[in-house]
DNA sequence: TACCTTCATAAGCCATGATTTATAATAAGC
DNA sequence: GCTTATTATAAATCATGGCTTATGAAGGTA
């Protein structure tokens, strides 16, 4: 309930957003992130632990490389955050259609 | 279909979904939330045409006034942009579930 | 042990952005 | 026309954040 300022944040960086969306086709090790995505190693490392701390996404571990993943429930609290709104937005949207009709 | 960045960003500043919020309830004039958030006339003003530019809000005149309402469509971008991975989650989530029945 | 791979962290740099004060523009009321 | 209220913009400051290179830690392999 406080962690939308966290998923919003982490979101807003586009390559942020680019390794979000890789890993939800499929898990990617660092390395292979690192290859998809135009920044450097330590880049993805940092990207990844705000994603981390946002609760986007999982890791494991897999010998000497570390396994990353989309964590299912991730994204739950963004839906709620934005279904807060979609009444209100659906009322407004009806007031502002009613408006257009007093013209 | 390429706004999800602007209003990821947008939405990622406390102040600003503050100032979001407010509108969801009523409309609001420039003064009024300048009353209502704790920072400057100016600073909101700059919010509101970040917000403006991600057309979450909308605004129209009113005497020297300028009233600021959500504007109804806004979010939905976002909604859609979600969804695209509502699926994919699932499916994760069902994997991570079968993951952990084999342990 | 030595070497190689993989990843995370530290340090430094640079750009962006959130905020403030000052000021200009527009509208309303006297 | 003058003053007041309301809002937007300009300029400056300061903090944050994303990126790089350098380095260290941990795992796998010969």
């Amino acid at each position: 309930m406080a962690y939308e300022g966290r998923l919003f944040a982490a979101l807003a960086d586009p390559t942020r957003r680019a390794i979000f969306e890789r890993l939800a086709e499929r898990r990617h090790s660092v390395a292979e992130l690192a290859r998809a995505v135009p920044v450097s190693q330590p880049a993805i490392s940092q990207h990844l632990k705000v994603l981390k701390e946002a609760r986007l996404v999982r890791d494991e571990p897999d010998g000497a490389r570390r396994i990353y993943s989309i964590d299912p429930k991730g994204l739950g609290p963004l839906r709620r955050w934005l279904d807060r709104f979609w009444d209100d937005q659906l009322a407004a949207f009806t007031v502002a259609v009613e408006d257009k009709d007093d013209q």
